[in-house]
DNA sequence: TACGCCATTGTTATCGATAACAACACCACT
DNA sequence: AGTGGTGTTGTTATCGATAACAATGGCGTA
């Protein structure tokens, strides 16, 4: 008959192996002093035994958890989740793992996902945009491990940065579609208060209508974030039907931009001929979509890998003033504009 | 000058209230019985002391550890960002954390991944499929912890299921496509021997143009998965040049049927008139695009949910026998096929 | 031969919260 | 007044791995 036994742990594979607990411990590390041997003979004993290495009790002694801890707005948005991938990757190579939350895009929610992780003692932290709640602004200074905001140029840093301007990026688009012509220009995006990047990316859509002395009114708001496909199809509805005369919009993702796009399509409006259409995040719809899409590529990939290779320095003790990796988004001209 | 001190303990907390460590301990517990008046005292102290609760020692003493381990093929994948959503969103009500890794469709990186979760000591397990390498069974099956099976029928579940069967729901596909009328069925989809959601909803179009007698010789292979909108495009291209006369095809998944559709967008060929195309998964884009995918909805964030519940279920000891879940995909018509 | 270095292994105390048990005060009810 | 229950707090030992230090044996070199 079965009775219920504990697991084994290493005291176990210890006694079968014939060796120390802490000889045990030295086999399960990679690069440790122990005889090749040894080695084998414990896992070989551990492999038997079923048992499993117990990182809570490790974590615990050594004061280490090897987590990086992300926040990231939503797990169903492509860029995002190839930062995550492109970062997950560099700090897996060793041994480290990605403990991953999302905020909603909503910074209350970013203060309790923050407090919660801290909780469980990461090696740094990675969040995503450069706007929090003055308590998380504080959880995250005094945590005492590495901070890096990425996906945004904070004006003041908590620790490190990995990101760009939203702002300038957007009014690079803008100068690029006045110098073509366009002049009726609309911007689709999200409620104001709550996606800060593309509140940012608005913001610097209008500042770049000033500078050129055009209308500012063309503005869509198309509700909470996130705003996707759905979104953005409705928006370039209510913009066609309040603003008839706009020769061009731009959107605040590539996502909402192909929803305009198809609505475009619905109502037999020529793109870009009628209307131009540029979106922001070269997601991969926009590449192949008929027509392609106008947008910007802010690499999130790119960031990923740099935040990772700056976790590794801060780690490695090769770093020890913040860092600050500026990446510079490229406009990418395709078959929505001119 | 700032001396570097160690951060604040659940001691330090108590000392400063003038309470036992253990009144701090229960003041931090959510039900537990502490007086409204101490609670209040403790969280005071602590902030203003900066404590901040440390799970890994909570984690060893107490053998909890929160998490709920999830593996998916990938971290850009909408179908599975949502299951993974569905299923945070219903647990962390709980208090539980997702710990989230991917396997890049790969069973080998699979068994390394769940080796890796499992010494985090999770309170459950969920797996997107129902392959694994035979030592991966084996973990999950000594585990001795809940192991939820996703995405997928197993003919031998190592614990609880929470899926469909692929090849069933491609199959009412092509019983839809055969009774108006299409003759000239192709499929696209990736390699065989990796993504095994993807080889079963082929093996499942097979088994259905056998059954109709009908030619199943027009297989694309796009390549090793993830196949996504490009791969989708470039075996349309194959498939228009090898097999010109095909009046349907059925892709793996929304993302190749859009990368499909685009393609004969640009070759000018008329979908639905000279060919229909069909996808799975029901993505957003599939609603939107112009014209709109004909698609099966395998109800991912219900999936997630479903799984969320089975969970809470066991850990409540609700259910002290392996659950088997059930979803019943449907089948969407839309613009791309009769 | 003697010395010291290196590789390998062992011993002891500890990381910080909490399970299990004990104790105390206070109140209601008989 | 005595009894029992409830709500609140305290004490002690412990979860399982490992940091820090110690010890051993083998080998090369002077």
């Amino acid at each position: 008959m079965d009775t219920i036994r504990k697991p084994p742990t290493m005291a176990d594979v210890a006694r079968r192996t014939g060796v120390s607990p802490m000889t045990v411990s030295r086999a399960f590390k990679r690069d440790s002093s122990v005889s090749q041997e040894t080695r084998e003979a414990v896992l070989l004993a551990a492999e038997e035994l079923g048992y499993v290495f117990d990182s809570t009790a490790s974590n615990l002694r050594s004061q280490r958890t090897d987590f990086i801890a992300v926040t990231i707005p939503s797990i169903n948005n492509a860029n995002f989740a190839d930062t995550v991938r492109a970062l997950s990757d560099r700090v897996s190579e060793r041994g480290l793992q990605i403990l991953l939350g999302y905020t909603n895009y909503d910074v209350a929610e970013e203060e309790r996902l923050i407090e919660q992780l801290l909780r469980r003692k990461p090696e740094a932290m990675v969040v995503t945009g450069g706007k929090h709640t003055p308590r998380a602004r504080k959880l995250l200074a005094n945590a005492g491990i590495p901070v890096i905001e990425t996906w945004d140029l904070p004006e003041e840093p908590i620790g490190h940065v990995v990101g760009f301007s939203n702002a300038l990026a957007v009014r690079e688009m803008v100068n690029h579609f006045v110098s073509v012509g366009y002049r009726k220009i609309a911007f689709i995006g999200g409620d104001a208060s709550r996606d800060t990047r593309g509140t940012d990316r608005r913001a610097g859509f209008i500042a770049a209508l000033i500078h050129h002395g055009l209308d500012t009114s063309r503005l869509i708001a198309a509700g909470p974030p996130p705003i996707s496909m759905r979104e953005g199809a409705n928006a370039m509805g209510q913009l066609l039907e309040r603003f008839p005369d706009t020769d061009a919009v731009i959107c605040v993702s590539d996502l909402s931009a192909f929803g305009a796009l198809t609505e475009c399509q619905r109502r037999g409006i020529a793109v870009p001929d009628r209307i131009a259409i540029g979106g922001f995040g070269d997601y991969e719809i926009g590449a192949i979509c008929v027509p392609s899409l106008t947008t910007i590529n802010a690499f999130a990939s790119e960031i990923g890998a740099k935040t990772a290779e700056l976790i590794l320095d801060v780690l490695d003790g090769k770093l020890d003033q913040p860092g600050r990796v500026t990446i510079r988004p490229d406009l990418i001209l395709r078959q929505t504009s001119r």
